[in-house]
DNA sequence: ATCCTTGCAAAGCATTTGCAGTCAC
DNA sequence: GTGACTGCAAATGCTTTGCAAGGAT
């Protein structure tokens, strides 16, 4: 039996307040002398609303329910800002769009091998992990983060592909 | 003082024979019901002498050594037969053109933000890290495997971004 | 002889950019 | 009022595809 992962809980994805999430945003706009305006903060409320991890297209998609006209270029400028402002993560990935993800807590994905889905997995590596590569110094590299995907299936998906080696790429 | 990673020994990276490298593919291929060809030799010669994780436009400008009228074209084909046969990797990426590897056993990669460069980590998760995320089992997501990523600055780059958070996206 | 693979060129998809008008500060 | 931001459209970068000629089994 495969292991099996731990979610984080969806209410804590849930917009507190509408206002303190502008607020929010306004601060960090106002640190690096950037302005607050409509677009950006759909965007930004739209990636804390929800914990789908959308493509560019997919907020473009939920932000034109609030702001009609809004352009795809917005969009791509707005993940861009937010990006830079530590507000919003860009997940990696092998092949398709880049995802996006409002939560900046640290914590994992999980990927679906068979409809690509991801969901956020609570957790950080264990720090004797981490530490434990501190011995092994033959490498000159700082390492000042991480990331881990976990790849499997998702509870809707049969497995479909061949099974994945560990430490495997997609 | 930042953690420092142990690389893998680029020793085991040089091409053994010429011979088995091809012999190696020949018969991956053969399984599959697909040919081998002086083209999917060279493009997997190449990323088996290098540790370097090349783009396909990096495995282009090799190959075009053996091979020089070899097209960009058929770069991608032969990479994509390659990954099918699990004998090269596709790396993830934040953003630029996705990166292969030649190595397919347990091992990590470290990505220097700032000049991008991936270099190859010796290790796996220890198994109590996974095992322990089979006990947390409120998601039925089931793993097969993993991707983990250090990221930081290379020897030869000083840190230029700010740090990033641990679980980080770029 | 069969049909898979190559090379070329065109197409495709995701993302970025230039610029004039508009808006936040 | 000034400079940053938006929307549009064109451009870019990476990758895939269609197809005729060539090559592996």
């Amino acid at each position: 039996m495969p292991p099996v992962l731990r979610s984080l809980s969806a209410s804590a994805m849930t917009v507190p307040h509408p206002e303190s999430t502008d607020a929010l945003l306004r601060r960090a706009l106002g640190q690096k002398g950037q302005r607050f305006t409509g677009q950006r903060a759909a965007v930004f409320r739209h990636l804390k609303s929800t914990d789908q991890h959308p493509s560019a297209e997919d907020v473009h998609r939920g932000v034109r329910q609030d702001i009609p006209g809004i352009s795809i270029a917005t969009i791509y400028k707005s993940l861009e800002t937010l990006v830079g402002c530590g507000l919003v993560r860009k997940l990696s990935s092998v092949d398709g769009p880049a995802r996006y993800d409002g939560r900046t807590d640290p914590h994992h994905h999980a990927r679906c091998l068979t409809c690509g889905s991801v969901i956020d997995v609570a957790g950080e590596l264990p720090p004797e992990t981490v530490t434990r590569l501190e011995a092994d110094a033959e490498t000159r590299f700082r390492v000042t983060g991480y990331r881990l995907e976990w790849v499997g299936y998702c509870p809707e998906c049969p497995p479909e592909d061949a099974k994945v080696p560990a430490a495997a790429g997609r």
